[in-house]
DNA sequence: CATCATGTTACACG
DNA sequence: GCGTGTAACATGAT
């Protein structure tokens, strides 16, 4: 699923039925052990038990959970996960990879966070610091301070590659993925194939506002379903139906009356306006 | 049967 | 070391 905005509303989602909960059970369902990014299954289970949900919170795409231990509890959803929560007695539904069981309150309904995936690409990893269940390069989130117009700017004149790649690359921004990069792109005016490095300062700051727009409005619409997307409380998002080129390929530009382009950029499906958009 | 799909990582090659 | 292309991961839809 999950891009920034998609991580963010299921984090909005979980938080105030999370924040105060303690977990009185994790199961990761027989055959689906790999996604537990511990030594093995006995370690992660053992560090979540008994922890009480502290805080959440999002970097990139990754959602972070932090415990009464100190531990922060580490998720990344990849491509079809989602965190969905349960009342209790749900059945898992055929795509439930694993759950956690929260202690029961007064004022909740929801007892289970079930974690369904349907490629098995998802993650859980529990780590003593939150850093060290990110990857190694991460750079700064899209929405926080520390990205700024300047960093991206001296990252991108570094770069000899496609600012299409430049843009999905995790090191350079954390949060972005396929659909809003064209999103992006499409904004600023620029050819998704155009050089990183021969984009000009004042192109750069526009990409930059390029970026918070399209993120923030996505948010506003609780993200984009690609497919399998849903939030934590399995609902889906409506960003993909006011996107400008992504999955509009052979229809007509909102800009010029164009027809948008589908082509391939580092393996991923990559659409264009070719008159509005300038290599 | 073939192709494509929201993400990330590993690897071969130039 | 860097960039690119490709495969891999596992599954479903078309």
């Amino acid at each position: 699923m999950p891009e920034l905005p998609e991580v963010e509303t299921t984090r909005r989602g979980l938080h105030p039925h999370l924040v105060g909960r303690v977990i009185v059970d994790a199961q990761i369902h027989q055959g689906f052990e790999r996604l537990c990014l511990n030594t093995n299954v006995k370690e992660l289970t053992h560090r979540l038990i008994g922890q009480r949900i502290i805080d959440t919170h999002r970097y990139g795409k990754y959602l972070i959970f932090s415990l009464s231990s100190g531990d922060s509890f580490v998720v990344h959803l990849r491509m079809t996960g989602a965190l969905v929560l349960r009342e209790p007695g749900t059945l898992t539904g055929k795509y439930e990879r694993a759950r956690l069981s929260l202690e029961s309150t007064m004022n909740c309904m929801f007892e289970t966070i079930s974690f369904q995936d349907v490629r098995r690409f998802g993650t859980w990893n529990v780590v003593g610091d939150f850093e060290d269940g990110l990857a190694v390069n991460i750079g700064p989130d899209a929405l926080s301070p520390n990205f700024s117009p300047d960093h991206l700017v001296s990252t991108l004149r570094r770069k000899s590659g496609t600012i299409k790649s430049a843009l999905l690359d995790q090191s350079t921004v954390a949060g972005l993925g396929n659909i809003y990069v064209d999103e992006i792109c499409f904004m600023a005016g620029l050819d998704p194939r155009k050089r990183s490095n021969t984009i000009s300062k004042k192109k750069t700051k526009e990409l930059f506002i390029a970026i918070q727009d399209t993120l923030s409005r996505a948010l506003e619409r609780g993200g984009a379903s690609f497919k399998d997307y849903v939030n934590a409380h399995g609902v889906p998002g409506g960003a993909l139906d006011h996107c400008y080129v992504y999955g509009r390929v052979g229809m007509n530009c909102y800009k010029c009356d164009n027809t948008i382009k589908k082509i391939k950029i580092v393996g991923r499906g990559t659409h264009y306006c070719p008159k509005c958009q300038r290599r």
